[in-house]
DNA sequence: GAAAAAACCGACTGAGCGCTCAGTCTAATT
DNA sequence: AATTAGACTGAGCGCTCAGTCGGTTTTTTC
């Protein structure tokens, strides 16, 4: 691994754990093994690394999003959306870090001056819209889901996923404890009922 | 207003939009009109600035919550539910700083260290999910609501509307054009099927 | 194998931070 | 009028931080 992507790495793992203000470039040098004047010759500034992870994050999860919300499937659309759940928790549990940083104050504040940063958030979270909203339009084309609002109940199903996962990052609440019933919750939310 | 009291409310104002991390004595010292030294002469220390404003958030909000919660109703437990969660973000709207102050990630980290932080915040949040819980059980005497899990229902639902919370905080998403079908998403989720 | 380019180093800088402290001011008490 | 105590002051201390810079090592190129 050459030492920019060290940097990145070890970047990664502070900014989630610590936060970006509470991460110093004397910590990233010390766990890296790099000098802090090699950090900034590989960045030109700590925002440029958040940036930077941003980046990779949004060009390592949306084609992996994107290419799932693709797949044909035989489900129902009602049961669509219940492995979408399942799938962005897994999604959250093995990019732990990278989630993490998403929960964070700093990328929103960021994005208010960075044009590049808004777009990659928007980017990001309009693919897990899509996620959920294709799942409930499909339900409702096979009948399996009832006549709501796609995109307005896409996001309110969205945010109880997040909420979950945030749940399970701060260690609040035993999200496994309550993923039937969100589930369930889910599902009575969503399904059709004259059929 | 006493000096100590300006304080107060300039840190609650502060907090709530820089964060705790990165409001300076010497921005709460300019805006306030009180010399530094005249801040740590009423408080020990930043950190103890922060847990007065935490106490007196608590001492302020859990009365309010508590009578809301006990007042006798006419309504069915749905109906409860549903006011609740209006009850909820009309709290949230009037005391927006001190709601997005648990929003951040300061508080949290304090708990882990402080045990007077954390029995605070798992009192405002019991007593948040109480109001829920209350309304659910009481739908399920009534025959108003299904056989659900009362107390994960309740944080399901707190979930929720907390999220909708963050929407408007972080200017994601009108909240106003998603309450309609909040309410309605709680009501399908929650209500009894077997009447 | 020399020259050029890229990668790397760590001591250093200046700004900003939380907090201290010696001392002033004001108003009540004797 | 003298004393006292609480409220208040702001210069300044010790420290941390993001970022710089002049120089060294490693890699690439011809």
């Amino acid at each position: 691994m050459t030492k920019k992507d060290a940097i990145l790495q070890a970047a990664t793992y502070l900014f989630s754990r610590k936060g970006f203000k509470d991460t110093s470039m004397g910590e990233l040098s010390k766990m890296t093994g790099a000098a802090e004047g090699t950090i900034f010759y590989h960045f030109k500034n700590k925002q440029e690394i958040f940036l930077t992870i941003l980046r990779n994050l949004k060009d390592g999860i949306l084609p992996e999003f994107e290419r799932y919300r693709k797949v044909e499937s035989e489900k129902t659309g009602l049961d669509m959306v219940e492995e979408s759940i399942s799938f962005y928790l897994y999604m959250t549990k093995t990019r732990e870090n990278l989630f993490s940083i998403l929960h964070q104050r700093y990328p929103y504040e960021l994005a208010e001056t960075n044009s590049e940063c808004r777009d990659i958030l928007e980017a990001i979270y309009n693919c897990f819209l899509d996620i959920f909203e294709s799942a409930i339009t499909t339900g409702q084309q096979d009948g399996s889901i009832g006549d709501v609002p796609a995109r307005k109940s896409a996001l309110i199903v969205f945010s109880m996923v997040d909420s979950m996962v945030r749940f399970r990052m701060n260690n609040l609440y035993d999200v496994d404890a309550l993923f039937n019933e969100l589930i369930e919750s889910c599902r009575r939310m969503l399904e059709n009922r004259n059929q």
